[in-house]
DNA sequence: CTCTTATCGTTTGGCATCAAATGATCGCCC
DNA sequence: GGGCGATCATTTGATGCCAAACGATAAGAG
């Protein structure tokens, strides 16, 4: 552990030092700065205890959950309750595919969609994970009172549900002017 | 927008029933499932607005707001107090650097440490780009009191403080007795 | 001084991640 | 039933990110 750590009560102090003279949303500011930061901790700890000895990622065991809550599901329904992109989730279901935890079968209907779901060995894993895994989720939130959690759960939700209702229009509406250079990602056109 | 999204009630509900006979923390699982949520919607908002006409990522901007809080800083404490390791803060200080935003320069006594700071162009786009990132923190935020954002934050702080304080032997006491394959990522010895 | 050990920042390898392009397929209209 | 636009998962390219290996330097022991 290295030595002299600053306190998240000390950055705030300098913060407010070097902010003085200007108005800003302290609240919104302590609020959003500690997301994040709290969001890596926890997924950090994580995967580094219970994930580890099954060679999972934080994302992958959320897809892994996902499908063991909702039962077999399509793609880009699994994608969305992960809360990541389709591009991203067929990696992902790639290699827990290729692990034997996860099966790919096409729709019997739709030819272009493929219906995902956890394989017996899947089943089994996430009956054996989950409770260490849900352990650990009590153990980063133990010094919160239940209460306490519920109401962070409430607060957290509010916020996602906010930029799910209002995100894509704020935006068009603060990039309206601008005339932005093309993103470095993404795949090129071909010439 | 796709068509039918289940909303996070629908999904608490389904995780109800299929985990009724087991015993679990729910208000911890509820917490802890939002915090990852929360932080990649509010980041992903922040990316696609603000810093988005700066061409600046979300760990860039952390990482420009430390040295602007903090002035001149050494690598390792930047990297801690931005929360990435100092592997990644090579890469986004280099970059920065040859953007002109951040300057490096050698440590004075010890010619294996490098100091990071702002140039005056990196001040001035803080300067600038801070108070709108800001305002963006206050709309993501919106649907919360002043004193409901205090108490998140404050909650948040519990769990980061937590994993801090006790992490590292709660993971050395739940892998004590695990042999663990080599990690997939990280360098490889030399033949 | 020489040797060893500790501690810097950097490099490296592998995966995660996103967004746009792409090809396959579906639905619809005429 | 032929064509055209919409919609699906996948591919692609660039970047983010971590942890371990690494080279350079510092500090300590004898």
């Amino acid at each position: 552990m290295p030595g002299p750590r600053r306190s998240i009560t000390e950055t705030e102090q300098a913060i407010r030092q070097r902010l003085g003279g200007l108005t800003l949303q302290r609240e919104a500011m302590a609020a959003v700065g500690n997301i994040h930061r709290a969001a890596a901790a926890v997924r950090s700890h994580l995967e580094n205890s219970v994930l580890r000895p099954h060679e999972l990622t934080w994302t992958s065991f959320v897809v892994l959950w996902v499908l063991w809550i909702w039962g077999e599901a399509e793609t880009w329904s699994v994608a969305e309750e992960a809360g990541i992109s389709k591009g991203t989730l067929t990696g992902i279901s790639r290699t827990l595919e290729s692990r034997g935890l996860v099966a790919r079968s096409p729709h019997p209907e739709d030819r272009r969609r493929v219906l995902l779901s956890l394989t017996p060995e899947g089943e089994k894993l996430m009956e054996e994970l989950f409770p260490a895994f849900n352990a650990e989720e009590a153990f980063v939130s133990a010094s919160l009172s239940p209460e306490e959690c519920l109401r962070l759960a409430d607060s957290l939700r509010t916020i996602v549900g906010r930029l799910e209702e209002h995100g894509e229009q704020r935006r068009r509406e603060l990039l309206a002017g601008e005339d932005l250079a093309p993103r470095r990602s993404g795949r090129r056109p071909r010439p």
